[in-house]
RNA sequence: GCCGGGGUGGCGGAACUGGCAGACGCAGCGGACUUAAAAUCCGCCGGAGUAAUCCUUGUGGGUUCGAGUCCCACCCCCGGCACCA
């Protein structure tokens, strides 16, 4: 009887002999081929649990077997160790941040440490040690040399609860990313990075394998808008600016600008607004700055703003038109003004329709539809006839009125004709939709207006106020249409379309108007193409305390000066106060922020704000290259060694922060000459998560699981395999430990299929072939399975080929040494997954250290071919039989023998036979009628 | 609303380019061993039916000799974006 498996010991002293040998140090002058394979590293809140586990454990199985494979493999860990959290239990505890990290980083190490993963921990990585934050600084000043850093103030995202700016990236659905608050504004000067300059790059992902969910969420993220940049004429008193220009998608609509709306905090608000709005429009501002990102964005909100008494001149059309100030509109985006077509847009149609705006329809409808309405009393009789006689459809009201539609331009001609007969003078009728124009009669005829501008809408307006009491409440003609529910569908739509009421451009179809437009509008001078981005310029700027400094002079003569690259780190002084004030600790300390200039040596101010750790983390990866280098951030001999990374793995969360960021990043460095590769990474694979109770773990839901505790109960090489076992990595899922033992039973099973005495009995050549096709078989299987990581396929594929191997042990029908042989491949395959009992196992069957210095088997494809296999016979495509056959069997064969199958036979019998498919290796269908 | 991803036994999941649906494992059931239990081992394990056989991959259609896989419509779940002019 051979020992149990007790996996706490062995894996105790194998993880100390891998430790005392340096069996996983890595160095640079191997002559294997390189291989960088990067996990996110954790964030240091206190305990891994098991979703970090999730991430790490098979990354570690894909970088171990990327080793056996022949790489020398950089498989690096570190900490990601400033940020909010260790400032906010520093205020809770009274525990100074930098001790809080320290400890997390102590048991997360000792955590990190019992998943027997090959880290090289010589190479670790803190960020917030003043050996790695000096570096992130002295990337900052570089930043600040190419331009790539600037000060701005402006409207920013304000976490009232946290205390401090949010990027763009971490506010989600208008609510702080960490801890829920809603975000408000603020307008406060910044420090940005020019991440935008990289937009069109961003998009690009040639030569690099990333998931394609990935690269879509960017694209989105980066939200790149093709149109066109519009100069409308500004003439006010004592204001210099003479346009406003606007960014549009729609140039093909601008005949139908009959107002502009400006963002609340655009700088023209306050020079454009007239006195007597002056008090209404600062009130807007007051609110709108106020209102929390969440309010002031919903859609359910309805659009409102204020006139400030100025207009401009559309001068495609000599249009004169009002400025409005409304939230809708962000001052960040385009030009911070739009144009308003209310005709072809729902949120200028629903401004319109409230403030009493005109809409002018300037884009034909595509349907050719247009309606009417005969009001009762407003026509001679015979109406209705002539409509069923011209094929017109319409519906009758209760009192007598009568809703038409009219389709095409035929029926359109035709029913003017008729109204221009049937209207009874002092009536008017009009047609919306596909045409617009109103029919006016009076004792002298009728009169046709065509509904097409501004001026039109005055007039018709007026008339019809005239003709009718009830309407002269309306302040629109869109208003009064409006008021007929049957009308609504035609009053505004967002198709392209030809250009109606448009001037010399009517006429100008669809799929032309907009290049048509703007080239017209830049022969004028009026406007020109351009490009606009949802993207944002990254703000790094942080009213806290653990962060890295950002290393800035404020001096009174010589205004923003970089701190000298040989004065880094700007230290964190150790006895900040810690109290959430709205603005950095760093400012009450007189120690840390009074300095002097290094320009002119005056006295000076710091920059009290700390940066964003996602700048931290943006360039971790070439830290891990060279640790402990102190001339420069990285060795450039080693990054150019290791760089750019193989695989990145880890969450897909950081699509559009940490992943475009470290992408920013890699570019800016490359255009500074310090980086020679245009991504960080070639190949990115995002798992899935593990969450408890539906949702993400995390310590302030207290739903995290430890993994210590599955640990010491069934071993680490068990909880590493369940990991794998449980679905497709990149799925993630709720955890559910239910299924750990049958692993744990495996491994227990592998130990007994090793150790326990092999004896040859029934030594058979046919079942040896067979054992040696498996084998190879299962070689290929799981070669693959790591290479496209797949790690639960693999996983079964090993426990197939085990319980294959204990049947083979069982009936010992196989030599000594061919049992041998398969029993080492065997425990190489599992070398990856389960490094511990892999190296007891090699070692007890009387190999030398360690199976981890080994070659991956290899499989060889003859080998590994089968030789028979199993035909279906379907008749009429419904399975009715199996057979087994050579592999070299010819297709007349192979039909011969599914037409001579006794269990088709029945099926077969009485009829014919119309077809039958063969396809080798898989099946043959009998086809009978 | 828009853009992704996904719905397969009691459960997690498998199924390569359209070709045996349910690999592997969990749970369950039956058995062996044991005084007993645990552990271990063996067998069964989608549903209906005595059986032949039929039904079954979210729903409904379609293409095909053949559909979990392809096409159309719809329902549900998850993720992202959401006044971006």
């Amino acid at each position: 009887m051979a020992a149990k498996y007790i996996p706490n010991e062995i894996e105790k002293k194998w993880q100390e002999k891998w430790a005392e040998t340096g069996l996983y140090r890595v160095t640079e002058d191997s002559p294997k081929p390189k291989y960088y394979a990067l996990t996110m590293f954790p964030y240091t809140s206190g305990d891994l649990h098991i979703g970090h586990w999730y991430a790490m454990a098979p990354s570690d199985v894909q970088a171990r077997f990327k080793r056996m494979q022949g790489y020398n493999v950089l498989h690096p860990m570190g900490f990601d160790a400033f940020g909010l959290n260790a400032e906010n239990a520093a205020i809770r505890q009274g525990i100074h941040p930098y001790t809080w990290t320290m400890q997390n980083i102590e048991n997360m190490r000792r955590q990190l440490k019992s998943i027997g993963a090959i880290y090289d921990w010589d190479r670790e990585v803190i960020t917030c040690l003043p050996e790695y934050y000096k570096w992130t600084q002295w990337f900052f000043l570089k930043l600040y040399e190419h331009d790539l850093a600037y000060r701005q103030k402006a409207p920013v995202n304000w976490c009232p609860s946290c205390q401090t700016v949010l990027a763009n990236e971490q506010v989600v659905d208008g609510c702080c990313e960490r801890c829920d608050t809603a975000v408000i504004h603020r307008d406060l000067e910044q420090w940005f990075f020019r991440i935008t300059k990289y937009a069109d790059e961003l998009m690009q992902y040639e030569g690099i394998d990333w998931p394609e969910r990935i690269k879509i969420m960017q694209r989105n993220w980066v939200g790149r808008s093709t149109g066109t940049e519009i100069s409308f004429a500004l003439d006010h008193p004592g204001v210099d600016e003479k346009e406003i220009r606007v960014f549009t998608t729609r140039p093909d609509t601008t005949f139908g600008v009959t107002f502009m709306v400006l963002a609340p905090e655009h700088p023209l608000v306050p020079k454009l607004t007239v006195p007597e709005k002056k008090a209404e429009v600062e009130a807007y501002i007051e609110r709108s700055r106020r209102q929390t990102e969440i309010e002031r964005l919903s859609t359910e909100k309805e659009k409102d703003g204020v006139f400030t008494g100025a207009y401009v001149t559309n001068r495609l059309n000599g249009e004169k038109v009002p400025i409005w100030i409304a939230d809708y509109v962000l001052l960040s985006y385009g030009t911070g003004a739009v144009m308003a077509v209310p005709a072809h847009d729902e949120r200028d149609f629903a401004f319109a329709l409230k403030y009493g705006l005109p809409v002018i329809h300037v884009i034909d409808r595509t349907d050719g539809i247009a309606k009417s309405y005969a009001m009762a009393g407003t026509m001679r009789p015979g109406l209705k006839q002539s409509l069923e006689d011209a094929n017109i459809s319409f519906t009758e009201t209760s009192d007598g009125g009568l809703y038409i539609t009219l389709r095409g331009d035929d029926q359109i001609d035709n029913y003017i004709e008729m109204v221009r007969v049937h209207l009874l003078p002092g009536c008017w009728s009009e047609i919306v939709g596909s045409r617009w124009l109103f029919i006016f009669a009076s004792e002298e005829g009728t009169t046709v207006v065509p509904f097409d501008s501004i001026e039109a809408e005055r007039s018709i307006l007026a008339k019809c106020k005239e003709l009718e009491p009830n309407v002269r409440s309306r302040r629109t003609v869109m208003e009064m249409l409006w008021g007929l529910e049957f009308y609504r569908d035609m009053l505004f739509h967002t198709e392209y379309g030809t250009m109606i009421h448009s001037g010399p451009l009517t006429g100008t179809p669809g799929d032309q108007a907009i290049s048509t437009v703007t080239k017209w509008m830049e022969q004028q001078g009026f406007g020109h193409a351009t490009v606009s981005y949802r993207l944002r310029d990254w703000l790094i700027s942080r009213q806290r305390y653990w962060g890295a400094p950002i290393p800035m002079i404020y001096c009174d003569k010589c205004g923003i000066v970089p701190v000298l690259e040989e004065d880094l780190p700007v230290l964190l002084p150790e006895d900040a106060e810690f109290k959430p004030t709205g603005e950095s600790p760093l400012a009450y300390h007189e120690g840390f922020v009074n300095t002097t200039c290094p320009k002119c040596s005056s006295p000076a101010r710091r920059e009290t704000d700390t940066m964003d750790t996602f700048m931290c983390s943006s360039w971790y990866f070439l830290r891990y290259c060279s640790p402990h280098y102190s001339q420069a951030a990285f060795d450039p001999e080693k990054v150019k060694y290791w760089m750019p990374v193989d695989l990145y793995t880890g969450g897909a969360e950081h699509a559009v922060m940490h992943l475009l960021y470290v992408r920013f990043f890699v570019k800016a460095l490359r255009d500074m000459g310090i980086a020679d590769y245009n991504e960080p990474c070639v190949r990115l694979y995002n798992q899935g998560h593990i969450i408890a109770e539906q949702r993400k773990m995390s310590k302030s839901r207290g739903n995290v699981i430890t993994p210590d505790e599955y640990v010491a109960d069934m071993g680490v090489d068990t909880v590493r395999v369940y990991f794998m076992f449980l679905g497709p990595w990149e799925q993630g899922g709720e955890w559910d430990d239910s299924g750990i033992s049958g692993v744990r039973r495996w491994l227990n099973r592998v130990w007994n299929l090793v150790l326990e005495e092999y004896t040859p009995r029934a030594e058979n050549d046919g079942v040896r072939t067979e054992l040696r096709r498996t084998t190879h078989q299962t070689i290929r299987k799981v070669t693959g399975d790591i290479e496209r990581l797949r790690f639960n396929t693999m996983i079964a594929a090993l426990m197939e080929f085990t319980n294959y191997l204990a049947r083979i042990k069982e009936a010992g029908s196989v030599s000594q040494a061919d049992w041998k042989e398969v029993v080492d491949i065997l425990l190489l395959l599992l070398a990856p997954s389960t490094p511990h009992i892999t190296e007891e196992l090699w070692e007890q069957t009387g190999h030398n250290y360690s199976i981890h210095s080994q070659d991956w088997p290899q499989w060889d494809e003859a080998l590994a071919k089968d030789e028979e296999v199993t035909l279906v016979v379907q008749v009429n495509g419904r399975l009715r039989d199996r057979i087994t056959v050579p592999i070299s069997i010819t297709e007349d064969e192979a039909k011969q023998l599914a037409l001579e199958s006794p269990k088709s036979k029945p099926h077969i019998e009485g009829k014919q036979l119309v077809r039958a498919i063969y396809v080798p290796h898989k099946l043959v269908n009998l086809v009978v009628k």
